[in-house]
DNA sequence: TAATTATTTAGCTAAATAGCTAAATATGGA
DNA sequence: TCCATATTTAGCTATTTAGCTAAATAATTA
């Protein structure tokens, strides 16, 4: 569960939180932290392992996006396995 | 948010789904793992500041339980700020 | 009170993490 | 080709983390 090492981190939560509009270049991503380029590309390469993001390259720039479906299956699947009975579960009640 | 921190670690999550059938004291849980007491019993604590699991002491023992619904609701808060639009949230909608 | 059981705290070590700067690697334009 | 821009990789350091054992604390029982 590599998601949830990755979502550990303040600043890779608050990156899936600036892509929640959409996609960005790694370079503007860089621009809404304080902390250097090479950081930031880290927690970017961390989230993309995780599937949390996806990348599309165009030019010279790296455009990042939210894998939506990923993140959210993700962590209802992990509260459907400990709390079942509570957790009402509502999307993709796939049967089998 | 010391709920991602707290769910980072397998350990810390297998602790919580040894949790989904109801309290367990904790030398049940560390009597479920390969890693030693005091090991468990630092787990179970940042599982407590998370408030993801309560304790209730009687006795010689300490008891521990999910605390399911600060589970359910750090996700899905998390989740319904990262991708509100695609995110249902049908529990608890509350107004406001 | 002394011994027993259950759990936590203290103190240590090794490994992982997140930050930095400098260097490398595209890609696009002059 | 040469230069500029965007991004990543390498290599380093400081901090955090997770494991361990030994010792401390708390409650129970003899």
């Amino acid at each position: 569960m590599a998601i949830f090492r990755a979502l550990a981190d303040p600043t890779r939560r608050q990156i899936l939180q600036e892509l929640k509009d959409g996609e960005l270049p790694a370079g503007d991503i860089v621009a809404r932290f304080e902390i250097s380029g090479p950081s930031i590309s880290r927690h970017l390469m961390i989230l993309k392992t995780a599937k949390l993001v996806e990348e599309r390259k165009a030019g010279n720039n790296v455009f990042y996006k939210l894998s939506t479906n990923n993140l959210t299956n993700s962590l209802n699947d992990f509260l459907s396995k400990i709390c079942p009975t509570q957790f009402g579960y509502s999307r993709k009640r796939r049967s089998k």
